[in-house]
DNA sequence: TGAATATATCCGTATAAACGGATATTATGC
DNA sequence: GCATAATATCCGTTTATACGGATATATTCA
């Protein structure tokens, strides 16, 4: 982050509802996959991925494999935990973020996809 | 600020390499005129009038009029100070903000064209 | 009222983003 | 190696954004 079309870039990542969205089950989670997104969030697995792509490419978060399954987490070290406290907060009275959790609630319910 | 595009709307406000700048201004000094950022960086009239009004629609700015002029200020009261203190931080280390910063200060020790 | 000035908005164009569906890539297990 | 499954990337289309130059609006002052 030296330009500042790197901070742009770093703050166009948030100018997406959906991304938005996908932030906001991360700052309640440790860690997602992709198949989590996927059976939460009413959306193509190309869109979602897409997204995730752009949020590590613009900094917000950091991937892992492990088999053929994506694990996706917030890049908390690079970040200013001060745009993730507050933006925690804000997300947490938008009703669209509390069905997300919710829905991601009741699907850990069951087994995730990706532990079976 | 009640639905995620609000949210969408606001960040996508800070997605944009000019509207950083016009807002790191902003972030230094208590008030700036439309005058001052023309007569500061490098840019046409109609580009900066349009930018302030986004900023402003996003909820980052607000403004007023004295006479012909119209005044820019951060929206301080409506803001989580957290954002505002760590983009200060953040841009203060990009080169293009800090020249902006140079150029107002050596225009200033002229009258300002809203003063005359 | 009318000229002058500051700012906002309009218009046309060029560039970028978002999307669904299809295809390509990567890893697993037989 | 081959079938299968998860994820990433490509393609074409639609919609949004950024921009300069021109015009419209608002205010001041003679």
């Amino acid at each position: 982050m030296t330009s500042i079309e790197d901070y742009s870039q770093f703050f166009k990542a948030l100018s997406e509802p959906m991304r938005l969205r996908i932030l906001y089950l991360l700052l309640n989670r440790e860690d997602l996959c992709v198949c989590d997104f996927v059976a939460v969030m009413q959306a193509g697995q190309s869109l979602i991925s897409r997204h995730l792509a752009y949020l590590k490419n613009a900094g917000w978060v950091k991937s892992h494999r492990e088999g053929t399954w994506m694990h996706y987490q917030l890049e908390t070290s690079l970040l200013p935990s001060s745009y993730l406290e507050t933006l925690k907060e804000q997300l947490a009275n938008v009703e669209s973020c509390q069905q997300d959790l919710l829905a991601l609630e009741a699907y850990e319910t069951k087994e995730r996809q990706c532990n079976l």
